[in-house]
DNA sequence: CTGAAAGCGCTAACAG
DNA sequence: CTGTTAGCGCTTTCAG
């Protein structure tokens, strides 16, 4: 069996409870005694056992994580960041992917709870009413969502589309569709919110257009209908829509940016990879994982919900290639 | 504090042990006074504690995964196929990402040993030294690497390989090029001793060309060098190479798949989402992961490596707009 | 500053 | 079939 607690005290000649202190209250123990232990600890290759230690202090050392889709390729930086910043403070992650199923979200909540001592929620998809009961079993983060008064990281969505827009606007567009994603989706409302604020403040037209799924083949769908809407920019929910967008804009014998400008939302790897490289607006993907944790934690530590447990990133807009001057003639005919 | 075993047990005026019974041997009870248990658990909220269960059992129920980069999309998809399976068999997974640092992973398995039954280790890239001791720590199972006597899951690069190679010799291809991958890399080291045997058994001729880094800029540096290389297809060490490669090719107004052939290998979503849509051997990643849960699950039960311990699945080739046949004249100046 | 004792929530013999 | 007893590895009073 693996070496335990016991093993090192008889080792160090100590009791069990001076190696327990040795490795938390280092301060309650003598110096050398510690060093003895700890040397003995080493030598044997003792690593405490965080199950049993949770037995007793209620607290596992874990951290829960459920994604909706981690093959969106807007998840794995956010989770590469929650990762990373949880392994800084000892924490180690539990991954769970729903697979999109809204309905499995509360059940994963309430397997998990046991288990570890905080959780987040990637843009989970579930109501508001499952939001509160599983609130009840753990403590809760909420990444990309508000409501139902728990601790929350956003995005600052409408200063990201009042960015876009005000960039389209300067490039001389005064009509601009906005490709909805998920009705469901909080995100999406709240980008719908901030376009419809900053094309009104620029005085320009706003055609919404959709909703679409959040995919590439949503973008692909939606393309025609951005064709027959007669804009000369289009700003899409996300930047896999924007790219589906882009292809069947070509595939159309569209021009991006000539006769149509693009932007995306989130900055996926693949965007800066597509040709023409997608204007977007980027998100701080890791960073929202690192706060994320960072509020679990302090959560942790002095439960409660207040002011401070809720923060917003900054989105900021990339330009790329696929946003250009609106032509004074507007569009040729397809 | 959660509701405990003696609650329940109480509640439905039984023992505490006749409780744990009818959670786990429930052929051990009476039917009836399992129902009575069950019924007053449901009614309290009780959830067995794991960690509780663990201590004595000495078994877990969570399983350890760790990869070198959840952002390489090949990951993601790897990682899904592990969490569904582990969940259908009713165990939790810890993600563990190394940020590509092969000196970290070593660290991990050892810090994960105590919380796991077993770990699974994606694309490992620590020495065999290191891996032979990872195994003594704990109950190991490799994706994408073969050696040190651990239970592998490998994908079929070779035959992959043989029908890429197959492909672009139909087409009337004699000249192929290999973009190589890293050299530390097990897979990679796979595909060009498929490539060689396959070119070979085709009659035709090789250029190798690399070593590159797996990304997309390593298919950007790529580019020129298979311009110069005199080639009429190429086939890259993953999509991510390739997919730089193209655009790489098109910045340098080279026609593909009119002037030079392209294949990429692993079938990344983006590589589908490209025009033109790259031509890739396919890698059934989601089922590399359940086979790799099955195959831990295996070694649970009966440890021991033995034939049964490895196992390789195929790789497809999937035919897209990147290949065509080749100008018998060989390629225009560029 | 350190040891002895009790017990976290659960399971595994061992008797009935 | 069921209750009692003894711990799993660790932390935490409580006395020294």
């Amino acid at each position: 069996m693996a070496v335990t607690i016991r093993d090192v005290a008889k080792a160090a000649g100590v009791s069990a409870s001076t190696v327990s202190r040795a490795f938390s209250n280092s301060e309650l123990v003598d110096p050398r005694t510690r060093e003895l232990v700890l040397r003995a600890a080493e030598q044997l290759g003792y690593l405490p056992n965080r199950a049993a230690r949770g037995l007793i202090t209620g607290r596992t050392g874990n951290l829960g994580l459920i994604v909706p889709d981690l093959a969106n390729p807007f998840f794995p930086e956010v989770v590469k960041g929650i990762q990373a910043r949880a392994r800084e403070a000892d924490y180690s992650v539990f991954l769970s992917d729903t697979d999109e199923d809204p309905s499995a979200e509360l059940g994963l909540v309430k397997a998990l709870a046991k288990q570890v001592d905080g959780i987040i929620l990637c843009s989970p998809r579930m109501s508001a009413d499952d939001m509160r009961e599983a609130a009840d079993c753990s403590t809760l983060v909420v990444v990309n969502r508000r409501g139902s008064n728990i601790p929350a990281i956003t995005i600052d969505n409408v200063d990201g589309m009042r960015q876009a827009v005000a960039h389209l606007a300067a490039l001389g567009h005064r009509r601009i569709g906005y490709v909805a994603g998920p009705r469901s989706s909080w995100s999406n409302r709240e980008r719908q919110r901030g376009v419809r604020t900053a094309v009104a403040a620029e005085d320009a037209e706003l055609v919404e257009i959709g909703n679409v799924p959040p995919q590439f083949e949503g973008g692909v769908a939606a393309a025609d209908l951005v064709i027959a809407a007669d804009v000369t920019a289009v700003i899409a929910y996300n930047d896999l829509i924007a790219l589906g967008l882009l292809t069947r804009l070509a595939a159309r014998g569209v021009d991006v940016p000539g006769e149509l400008s693009v932007v995306g939302i989130d900055d996926i790897p693949m965007s800066a990879m597509f040709s023409p490289a997608l204007t977007t607006v980027s998100i701080p993907k890791a960073q929202c994982g690192r706060a994320a944790v960072e509020l679990l934690l302090q959560q942790l530590a002095t439960p409660g919900v207040r002011a401070s447990s809720r923060r917003e990133v900054p989105a900021q807009l990339l330009v790329r290639d696929t946003t250009a001057v609106a032509l004074p003639t507007g569009r040729g005919a397809h």
